[in-house]
DNA sequence: AGTGCAGGCCAC
DNA sequence: AAACGTGGCCTGCACT
């Protein structure tokens, strides 16, 4: 890191404090005089990763410099440093607490640490998960919901196709892709595949053409024309959103699908607020379920766990994902038996018509068992 | 030294 | 007018 911040005080022709966004605004807009930036809603000079990365395809090197040193900054000062600081003496291990009211579609969120944003995309940040390590003997086994929010959206908005390609074990981006492109799955380019990815978490969110050519880099005209095309394949997504936006407007709640109220206040306001609140809509009846279901799940497995003879410990909850310890000999019946209850968990009250499909690993750190 | 905000970035 | 949902933690900075 120390190499990295040298070579952007040499790029920057001065030194500066490297983790200021600020004075880096300053150095590349007004000093270096760099064209393309854009200004934060307090009228300071934007310097987030989009917009480096963007500077750096225009081949300035200090934007590629400041990128590469805030990935590693974040990861020492997050995760490497605070994590070994939040070691408890007593028991050598690292614990976490859980609020379950805190976030608005009843999640659960962690603190003091997080341990629900550990690293897992890069290969760098992978390397922190793989500090996280079973007790001598023992195995980590962790135990994630496949695509748990697609289904329910498949299930609550009703759509024949997506429940249809569930229940078949289809890939469902490839299936959306193949849908919207009007090309085969079988032999499918990837970047297709991934910008149909990014279309279907999209709708979980309540997506714009705006948002999603920002996501994508592509014009936003061509984005507005994937979503119309979304649309007009799946009508009953549409129908569903129209419907909860005024069922929302309404009542000033959504529900999950075992009838949890949201409240959602901004509902009847004007402009941005009320579009928030329309996405929020949209969203939290799907993030609420699943929430609902994963926490059925977890009040479950103490039982379940004791009537299987199990010693297994449950550790973590990452919203899709539980991670547990066991001695290695128990793996095999662990995953046997966590699987069953995560994916029996929406019942017997609710009868999803979609599979839970849970995908379940052993290892001797997290990073392997995911 | 403590507080709170802004900007940024990690996860699902 | 804002622009894709839910969170928490880091540093910098202005302030008390």
């Amino acid at each position: 890191m120390a190499a990295l911040e040298a070579e952007a005080y040499e790029q920057a022709g001065r030194e500066f404090n490297i983790g200021s966004p600020k004075q880096l605004g300053e150095i590349l807009f007004d000093e270096m005089g760099l064209e393309g930036g854009k200004k934060t809603k307090t009228g300071a000079w934007q310097t987030d990763a989009d917009v480096l990365e963007g500077l750096a395809a225009e081949g300035h090197g200090l934007p590629r410099t400041i990128v590469d040193w805030r990935t590693l900054s974040k990861l020492r000062s997050t995760y490497t440093e605070a994590l070994q600081a939040a070691i408890n003496p007593d028991t050598g291990r690292v614990h976490t607490s859980y609020s379950m009211a805190v976030a608005q579609t009843g999640r659960l969120s962690s603190t003091d640490p997080n341990l629900q944003n550990i690293p897992v995309r890069t290969e760098e940040g992978r390397k922190i998960r793989e500090a996280f390590v079973a007790e001598k003997g023992n195995v980590l086994v962790s135990a994630d919901y496949s695509q748990i929010e697609l289904r329910i959206l498949a299930h609550i908005a009703d759509i024949d196709a997506l429940k249809d390609a569930f229940k078949e074990g289809l890939d469902i981006h490839a299936l959306t892709a193949s849908e919207m492109f009007d090309v085969p799955i079988e032999g499918m380019d990837p970047m297709v595949r991934r910008q149909a990815k990014a279309i279907n978490f999209g709708i979980i969110y309540g997506i714009s053409g705006f948002g999603l050519a920002r996501q994508l880099g592509i014009p936003q005209s061509e984005a507005s024309e994937y979503i119309k095309t979304y649309f007009k394949r799946f009508p009953g997504i549409r129908a569903y959103m129209d419907e909860t936006k005024a069922f929302a407007k309404e009542h000033g709640y959504v529900t999950t699908a075992y009838g949890r109220k949201i409240n959602l206040s901004g509902i009847k306001s004007k402009g941005p607020q009320r579009s928030f609140a329309e996405r929020q809509a949209i969203n939290a009846p799907i993030q609420g379920s699943a929430a609902d279901i994963i926490k059925r799940a977890m009040i479950r497995m103490p039982d379940v766990l004791a009537k299987a003879s199990l010693s297994a410990r449950m550790l973590l909850q990452v919203h899709d994902e539980l991670v547990f310890e066991c001695p290695e000999a128990e793996a095999d019946k662990l995953i046997e038996t966590v699987k069953t209850t995560m994916q029996g968990a929406a019942g017997p009250s609710l009868q999803l018509s979609v599979p839970l499909v849970v995908d379940a690993r052993a290892a001797s750190n997290w990073a392997e068992a995911h």
